[in-house]
DNA sequence: ACCTATTGATAAAC
DNA sequence: TGTTTATCAATAGGT
């Protein structure tokens, strides 16, 4: 329904994704009311971005709540199930089992019952997944090393500045030294930088001059050894079966 | 969208409108099911015609179900008025809430929160997953290659069995033949081919002999548009944070 | 149910 | 996110 014509089947690229999933949703939305108006239909709607947002029709989450009791008393006459109060738990705890299962699936285990056509898209989740998690490294990789490069230049700025002031600081200090041999003179005043203190420029310890470091940051080789904190916390939620 | 444009408003004429409901909910329905594939949304639709018939995406009422629950939390959440407010039930969801989000980042999505120390064992994860993977995959192609030599073979061995018992019973086809021309003869045992009939040998259909077919597998490329349903269920389990 | 003129939805580009 | 535009898809009315 545009410019060119699209498979259906999931669309790998984020932004592309999004602005497939705003439109699309605007236009299903707006067609479940359109067949709620036109029809006298009870139309129920609830979608799940997969950023995990919530958009309904009808808006009204009470309206909403009613069809889908209505639903769950046609499917539950149908199925022999009885809206009881332990429903939720359970079915909470069956969507855990689920995501159990497949995040054991992610992680290469438990591979054994599964068939081929399911490996093979797993594999390719596989991959997609990590050229993703590796182009998100390079990102942070390349601001890491913008930042650095900024602030070596800021570092050699400010080394220059301090040279500067340090040949001030070091005029006035002789000039201090002049005056405090000689008679007492305003070349200084006590607020020039601020100080709560009174003069006293001799006690100020010598200031090594700054000077760049050529730094080589190897950041794919570094931490090798990762802390156990930062591993996937995969491991911690197996639970005995 | 069609010959005429319609104003949104109830139609009255009741030919009209069921004729209007049963193209536009078909029209919903694969709307739903395009942005839950195209998008990794997890979509919930249910429609009561004014009849009261019930029409549902997905069509498995379990899947429904899920969604309807999955609804429920977030809403209830929202508004604070969960019925079920006990531990137990709030830990099997907050474990869920920590199995989704380790779940995104297996798949891929949103990283952008993420050290790079974490991103770095991800992404080790997941080449470890994916070569886990492959292995099972080779495993059951290895397999399935081994079924089909094994089966190649005994068909084989089959084949030539085969055709000396056609070349057997052609012998005795001919015998009987000659008997039935000449004098009664008791060459033939009605039970030596375990018959509940009486010899109508020459109504035997002739069998084509077996002959072995080159098969060539391609195990690689088959099925390249797997089912939706052999997906990982993950974009469905998204929940609101 | 099928047909098709027309409206509506939307993918791509910005 | 919003707007535009070229296309594709849905569908109202007719048969």
């Amino acid at each position: 329904m545009s410019r060119r014509k699209i498979e259906i089947k999931k669309i790998e690229n984020p932004s592309k994704k999004q602005v497939a999933f705003s439109k699309r949703k605007g236009g299903l939305l707006k067609k479940a009311k359109e067949l709620s108006i036109l029809c006298s239909a009870d139309v129920g709607l609830v979608i799940f971005s997969s950023t995990g947002k919530l958009f309904t029709h009808p808006e009204s989450a009470s309206n909403l709540e009613r069809i889908v009791e209505r639903y769950r008393l046609v499917e539950g006459r149908s199925h022999g199930e009885h809206p009881n109060t332990s429903f939720q738990f359970k079915s909470v705890q069956a969507e855990n089992e689920r995501l159990l299962a497949d995040m054991r699936h992610l992680m290469g285990e438990n591979l054994t019952q599964l068939p081929l056509k399911y490996l093979d898209n797993l594999e390719d989740d596989l991959k997609n997944a990590r050229s993703r998690v590796r182009l998100r490294k390079h990102e942070i990789m390349d601001q890491v090393i913008q930042r650095d490069e900024e602030s070596l230049i800021k570092i050699g700025e400010m080394a220059r500045e301090h040279d500067v002031l340090r040949g001030t600081l070091a005029q006035l200090q002789n000039k201090l030294d002049n005056c405090n041999e000689g008679p007492p003179s305003d070349y200084l005043d006590d607020n020039a930088f601020d100080q709560d203190e009174p003069n006293h420029f001799n006690l100020i310890p010598p200031i090594p001059p700054l000077r760049l470091q050529p730094s080589q940051i190897n950041l794919r080789d570094a931490d090798q050894d990762l802390q156990p904190e930062l591993r996937l916390g995969f491991g911690s939620y197996y639970k005995n079966s």
